[in-house]
DNA sequence: CCGAGGATGAGCGTACCT
DNA sequence: AGGTACGCTCATCCTCGG
């Protein structure tokens, strides 16, 4: 499966079509809801990975996004869903696309040797005291500008670790409240974990803006709300887009292991949100009994989200790479049995009607 | 003081892209 | 040829209850 280049998706914001040249693309039958579903996770992912996911999910034809588009950090992904794709429109106000727009403060500070414009990929891990001293040092024990070897091995190192100028000669890692903001989160809403895990639940979740973007069609199509089932919901990327985007959740139905980012969310959710949040562990756990008897009870669930564990498929783990079949990211076939589940009620629930 | 359990930090290759 | 990647492991440090 090729990869776009430049990663674009089938359309960004302010892209200019005539209605006539609208790209309104063919999704094959079996693959038309209700519900809607939206499934998401790298798109780097080792070769293959992408032909199978997307043979599961009713061979729809992946979109292959870069964050970049829409925030000032990369984040290469692929989204594979049902959604309308025709008449998307961005959440407003957009969020800064470069740097120096997202942290006008670093201007001051920026060397002009350092030619980035946007950050890389936000990841779960944050540079160490012990390299940020190191950088210092090599810095305030060279010339000024550094010497072309001292440059390329700061820059390596910012990139590397998306480092920002804080001071002369000084860089730090970015803070949690910073990636908040280039991921379109509220500010402070990982606060009261603690720093490894603010850094590891942030690093794991969705672009905002770029989610919002996709699921601004839904606005038009249930202007009453929606009945949500989230799974892998971490903390709440998807939740906090349907929000900003002004979109009601009636039902929602929240699946996450990890009991730090299921009081994340519940928090916002209590924050923001009136109507009902029911939060469950274990994807494992979901049955076709309980979904149908769920389905029956709230009518129906219109949306089934989901971005299924990518520790697997990512370049940046040098251990288990195993693609599908490692023991995380397998939990892709949970989605699409719970997706089938959810769409096979569904059907049924209409036929009685 | 002592030990268990949580938090932190340093070091760790490769596949796949341009 | 160069650059990037929603990470993992293990040792060590820290914290807290006993």
């Amino acid at each position: 499966m090729p990869l776009p280049n430049p990663m674009v998706g089938f359309n960004l914001p302010g892209d200019r079509v005539k209605p006539m040249d609208r790209y309104i693309r063919l999704l094959p039958k079996q693959a038309i809801g209700p519900p809607f579903f939206y499934y998401e996770n790298v798109a780097l992912a080792p070769k293959g990975v992408w032909a199978t996911i997307s043979s599961f999910l009713y061979d729809i034809q992946p979109e292959f996004i870069d964050s970049k588009f829409f925030c000032a950090a990369a984040r290469k992904r692929c989204y594979i869903h049902n959604l309308p794709i025709d008449s998307r429109s961005p959440l407003l106000p957009f969020a800064p696309r470069t740097i120096h727009d997202a942290f006008p403060c670093t201007k001051q500070w920026w060397p002009s040797w350092d030619i980035r414009a946007r950050f890389n990929c936000i990841q779960t891990c944050r540079a160490s005291s012990a390299l940020i001293e190191h950088i210092l040092d090599a810095l305030a024990n060279s010339e000024d500008p550094p010497s072309a070897t001292v440059q390329k091995y700061v820059l390596g190192q910012c990139r590397k670790w998306n480092l920002v100028w804080v001071g002369r000669h000084r860089v730090a890692p970015l803070e949690p409240d910073e990636i908040e903001f280039l991921l379109g989160f509220p500010k402070d809403h990982t606060r009261g974990i603690n720093s490894t895990e603010r850094y590891r639940s942030l690093g794991n979740s969705f672009q905002v803006h770029t989610v919002a973007y996709h699921f601004s069609v839904l606005r038009e199509v249930f202007p009453n709300g929606m009945n949500v089932l989230s799974l892998f919901s971490e903390i709440g990327g998807a939740e906090i887009a349907l929000h900003k985007l002004g979109i009601r959740m009636k039902t929602m139905v929240s699946v996450e292991v990890s009991k730090v980012n299921r009081s994340v969310l519940k928090t916002w959710w209590d924050q923001t949100q009136t109507w009902t949040l029911i939060d469950i562990a274990d994807v494992k756990s979901i049955t076709s009994d309980w979904l149908e008897s769920t389905i029956k009870e709230i009518g129906g669930f219109d949306l089934v989200i989901g971005g299924s564990p990518c520790n697997n498929f990512t370049g940046s783990n040098r251990y288990h790479r195993g693609g599908l079949e490692g023991e995380h990211s397998s939990l892709f076939y949970h989605y699409s049995r719970i997706l089938d589940c959810v769409k096979y009620s569904s059907q049924s629930v209409m036929q009685r009607v």
